[in-house]
DNA sequence: GTATTTGTTGTTGC
DNA sequence: TGCAACAACAAATA
């Protein structure tokens, strides 16, 4: 499920029950894939008594810091969420690592196992989060860079370069849609055709989606919505994607699905043309 | 039983 | 060589 937006939400959520409070118990069953890589007897070692102050989310992954110089790594994958629960509940069949403190339960579940944990302990940022790319809202993040990555990339279709999170991090299936539906690009374009006019509508539609993805989904300053999508207009194709025979919220006209990329996806004919 | 899934990576082949 | 396409990973759901 979790794109950029996504998982700004569940950082929130972690933050905002465990920021300042202490790590009591470390409760993890290795499947040895979301942990592959990980020195599971120094991850405990470290966290336990250790206290939660700072987070931060980058595209599609989020690190949390403690006391002692403790950084746990997050990627939710496809079906990762993190939940927070009282710290009298036990862990569930595809809840991979629990955080308890004294109230609390901090957990990472995951039932299709495509996500990813990282532990580091030291001072400065390991590089599993130091190569992230630049955020979409980002100085960095220019329209010239997008150009040079689009030629680069010229034979691919723009839904699949959308994708590519060595660009455009933390754009998954459903904003890749949204950007290209807004930025009235059909999905299929191959990203070298695109003109100077479209390159520069593809650039803006990245960051007006990521900043208002942010908006609504992870909510501002202190409030987190209580679903993620909770505040999601009607008017976003978000919704309208997977519906047999959805409309189009802005021409009324049928939504079209295919395979695009490898992706399953959603435009509006009326308005994204092959041309 | 079949097909689907908001992600990433390794392999294959052009 | 660089890049594009695709299978694989695993489990729930329709």
């Amino acid at each position: 499920m979790p794109e950029l937006a996504e998982v700004e939400f569940f950082r929130k959520r972690w933050d905002h029950a465990a920021l300042g409070r202490r790590i009591t118990r470390v409760h993890a069953h290795d499947g040895k894939k979301l942990l592959r890589g990980v020195d599971l007897p120094a991850l405990r070692r470290a966290l336990t008594g250790a206290t939660l102050e700072a987070s931060e989310a980058r595209a599609k992954q989020m690190l949390f810091r403690f006391s002692g110089g403790a950084q746990l790594g997050i990627h939710l994958g496809m079906s990762g969420e993190l939940t927070v629960a009282p710290a009298t509940q036990p862990p569930g069949k595809h809840d991979h690592l629990v955080l308890f403190t004294a109230e609390h339960a901090l957990v990472f579940t995951d039932p299709r196992m495509f996500g990813r944990i990282h532990f580091h302990h030291g001072d400065a940022p390991p590089p599993w989060w130091t190569k992230i790319a630049p955020a979409l809202d980002s100085d960095e993040f220019t329209v010239e860079a997008v150009a040079a990555f689009l030629r680069r990339r010229a034979r691919a279709p723009i839904k699949a370069v959308l994708l590519m999170q060595e660009r455009f991090p933390g754009i998954g299936n459903w904003m890749a849609d949204e950007i290209l539906w807004r930025a009235a690009l059909h999905p299929a374009r191959l990203a070298g055709s695109l003109r100077p006019a479209e390159v520069q509508a593809l650039w803006r539609e990245c960051r007006g989606v990521a900043r208002r993805a942010l908006a609504t989904i992870a909510g501002r300053g202190g409030y987190l919505p209580p679903d993620l999508n909770a505040h999601i207009p009607r008017t976003w194709l978000f919704w309208h994607r997977w519906e047999d025979g959805g409309l189009c919220p802005k021409t009324k006209r049928p939504l079209r699905r295919a395979e695009i990329g490898g992706r399953t996806t959603c435009w509006s004919p009326a308005r994204q043309k092959l041309r």
